[in-house]
DNA sequence: TCTCACACCTTTGAAGTGG
DNA sequence: CCACTTCAAAGGTGTGAGA
């Protein structure tokens, strides 16, 4: 009913994707390394975003909020809070392609696989995070300025699927046999394992 | 023949703000005219052959990338 | 807890070759 | 122009040591 506000502009819509592998680390749950250099994240976020006007442009951002209030500690195979948590740094990522029309945007699903994650503020473009604290990324659609929209409903949203805690070194040991599994930039370690009976002859 | 003279193919990148300025040009332009071209290479120290070819592979791994995007959805 | 150098992989991308 | 290939350099993995 209250829909007809935004002159027949459709609903801008942003999914997940990849939804099962998040699914599969969620378990675990996930871990993401934070560096000094910055580190990439796996697996990838990844949208695919519905209801742009194609030939307006937009800017898609990407930033990654707390999830609750508290610091966490990794005690005898199981993550339990531990203590308030510390002021987050509010630091947000644009999107490389940005900016850009939405029919770009709307084309194929936007993957954020350049963004990387850092403890240390002063690192152009990467998002600071705190350690040991449990993040949820979350994606915006901004239009750019002198496009003359005046609303947009809901033009971000929040990933619940990519909760992750921050680490400076992964604890869980299932979590990182995971990460070796599915990441390719890991595969030297999960090769390594493989080739424990090829002796030499 | 043995190790000796063998021809190995050195790897030069272009610097970041050629890079930047190419990838700039190329989102506005697909194509880019021979007086164009020259204007590029002559801005960015690149010549015309390097440009063209710039353009050239740029364009097929655009076109790549969004196969590949349509395969999998 | 955090940092850093490795070893070992992948991906990248200008140039090569042919159509 | 397009199609694909070539093949080192660039650079992303977790490791394991040492703070």
């Amino acid at each position: 009913a209250h829909q007809a506000a935004s002159e027949g502009d459709p609903l801008v819509s942003i999914q997940l994707e990849q939804q099962d592998l998040w699914e599969e680390f969620k378990t675990c749950p996930t871990e993401m390394v934070i560096t000094r250099q910055g580190r990439r994240m796996f697996p990838i976020v990844t949208v695919s975003v519905k209801g742009l006007r194609p030939e307006a442009m937009y800017s898609v951002f990407m930033d990654l909020i707390l999830v609750d209030n508290h610091r966490w500690r990794y005690v005898r195979g199981k993550w339990v809070s531990s203590g308030k948590a510390d002021k987050p740094h509010g630091t947000i990522y644009r999107h490389p392609d940005s900016p850009h029309y939405g029919s770009h945007w709307m084309k194929s699903p936007i993957s954020f696989n350049r963004v990387k994650l850092t403890n240390r503020m002063g690192e152009g473009g990467h998002l600071v995070l705190n350690s040991l604290h449990k993040y949820e990324a979350r994606v915006h659609v901004v239009p750019e300025q002198g496009q003359r929209i005046d609303r947009l409903p809901c033009n971000w949203k929040s990933l619940p699927e990519t909760q992750f805690i921050a680490v400076t070194a992964y604890q869980n040991e299932d979590l990182t046999r995971l990460k070796i599994l599915r990441n390719p930039y890991a595969k030297a370690f999960s090769d390594k394992k493989t080739r424990v009976s090829v002796s030499e002859e | 023949e043995s190790n000796s003279t063998k021809k190995r193919k050195p790897r030069a990148l272009f610097t970041r703000q050629q890079v930047v300025e190419l990838e700039s040009r190329f989102k506005s332009q697909r194509y880019v005219s021979a007086p164009e071209r020259q204007e590029l290479s002559a801005r960015l120290k690149l010549s015309e052959t390097q440009v063209k070819i710039w353009f050239q592979n740029r364009r097929y791994k655009c076109k790549k990338s969004s196969l590949e995007a349509a395969a999998q959805g």
